[in-house]
DNA sequence: GAGTAACCGAGACGGTACGTCAAGTCTTCCA
DNA sequence: TGGAAGACTTGACGTACCGTCTCGGTTACTC
């Protein structure tokens, strides 16, 4: 399948320079007053494109965003398979507390996921379920290897896990180092023992 | 302390009732439309109060919500004392994955946390860091039983505990029901031996 | 007659000395902010009374203005009586002139008046009028020494009198002082001949 | 010259029928209800168009009016030109005379511009200026037919004129009539010998 | 190389809600 | 009853963005 080239459309193609600009003013925006005050307006003033520009490819602004996150994000996501569950755990934790520093944006998009289910739905099938996914692998990984015990909730496990990162993002009240991500993954391995 | 009615202020003093009616229209809009839809106007055109007075009283549509939360909710957060931590936290987590019911208005008061540092200062003191409070009293319970692990780290399985819960409540994809509350008292049984 | 003390109210007497507070502070507010910036809400901050207090003797705040400057002004209208009508004419003039210093006021008080019919009535009634009835008889004490032309009209004098002094108070264009006083004095003597 | 059309602006161009609505919208309030009871969301209401668009192109409602009024009146101010100053007069005051059937337009701009400095200036520009210049036209073919007493005082005169005009309209206690416009004529005649 | 189609910037448009202001009324306690 | 205090309903204010639209102008492909 495929055929990206066979859907050539009629006139003057979509401007990759204007779509850029408009990814990375959406970021400076974000930066610059939070996500409460980011605005289709004040994007396109500073991407220096018409607001029709941004509607005619994002149905909102938090589509804008996300794209934007997914484009600088690295596009894969690094699964470690070290040989046991407690390094591999302690990697994948390690590398995903590492996006703390993506902190406003990550909250901004949760906070437009909570306000607008369109917008929950694009944000779960582009970002949440593709790191839960990784996750996943670890945990089946280990299941193979006979470290986990018998009916070992794997959902329940992600959602610890995923759980707590959310919930320290979210009210940042406790950090998300690499002490954190020890401490986390020395739980889950005794969680599962 | 005493004296609380010494302090009568002058004046013609504030309404209980339009006050309750204001509380009560917040839920009741809160419900018909959802939190995006929650607008001040609407609050105060279905309270059959003018906008000043939501003005005056609350510095933001979800200190409103907050407070109807408040008091419609169970004033007192109850702490099981059985006599066994895997007891505690069952019936700790029972009690507290009832308030699923109530989804749609903690997940508006999330995200307006989210989008507004103040009120999100307010909602951590007046709900979230009470329920951890409760939790907090089951944990250190435990611990003085020598149920729990040398140097377990409390605030990790707080975190744990209101992480999964707050992620399912956040992003919907999995039950908060009495299994759940089963399964991850559980977990946490296991992990803290 | 009289019998001013014959309706003797019952209750607590109106009290003297806030209602000249209400007065001052009403010139005050008008002198400090203009007429566009006098408030209700302003005169009672300002003479430390309650809002209520203002309402129950005066209709509209413009009424309070004008009482203000009724008890300021001269309380009688002096009527120039020196034998010619060019003397006559050119002292009322000079006096009447005098008033320019209270354009702010008086400027406030008409385009009260133009907004508001009732307060129109009063204002005529009350100003304008009285200042009319006073050049009436200076050009009345003319007619009868023979000054002026048979069939003079008496009331489109004293438009153009008070016409001029309005306009040019109102349109801020043209000076009001003793020259002013000198021409117009010259001008209504030749037209009467 | 010409290149008129040379400053073709960017982006959507004006609605000329949203401006045309505005105006009418704004003279059919002003009917009404009269000028105190005009409100920019209720001329937003009947031209159906959003409040912005107003504050787009006028600063003030008064703004509005006047330029409804500039729009409908007689754009051009006729001169008249007969030969001697009191035909002219005559002719000349008549046909301002005829403008009392806009008195409550008239009036309320007045009231705007003795409470907003800025729009004073507008409408004395705009308006009441532009009124005087025509006036000072035949006063000033007058003098050179030599009509005039020498050293005659021409802004007196103007202010004579448009003072009892706008005396009359203002207090609308004497009528500005024909027979009204032929006695101040006279007067002005006889003032000038 | 003329025509067609979709893009682009700019910015005006009808709306909705915002948060503020003042108006005029009502309700409390105190003198 | 008068008066100070201050909460109440009401409604207009002027602003900010929303998402849509209508211009002139640009860039590709199609005939």
């Amino acid at each position: 399948m495929g055929g990206m080239t066979g859907e050539r459309r009629l006139g003057r193609p979509r401007s990759e320079g204007t779509r850029t600009a408009i990814l990375t003013a959406a970021l400076e925006e974000l930066e610059s007053g939070g996500y409460a005050a980011l605005t289709i307006d004040g994007i396109a003033r500073r991407a220096g494109c018409g607001k029709q520009t941004i509607y005619r490819w994002w149905p909102s602004k938090a589509d804008v965003v996300l794209e934007a996150l997914l484009e600088r994000a690295e596009t894969t996501i690094e699964i470690p398979d070290e040989g046991s569950l407690s390094d591999d755990l302690l990697a994948f934790l390690t590398a995903t507390f590492r996006q703390r520093g993506q902190r406003p944006t990550l909250v901004g998009l949760m906070a437009q996921a909570l306000l607008d289910p369109v917008f929950a739905t694009a944000f779960k099938e582009k970002f949440l379920f593709r790191r839960r996914a990784a996750l996943r692998v670890v945990l089946e990984r280990a299941a193979a290897r006979g470290e986990l015990a018998e009916g070992a909730d794997l959902e329940l496990l992600m959602d610890v896990v995923y759980g707590v990162l959310w919930y320290r993002l979210l009210l940042d009240h406790a950090p998300l180092d690499e002490p954190a991500a020890e401490r986390l993954a020395a739980l889950i391995v005794r969680a599962t023992r």
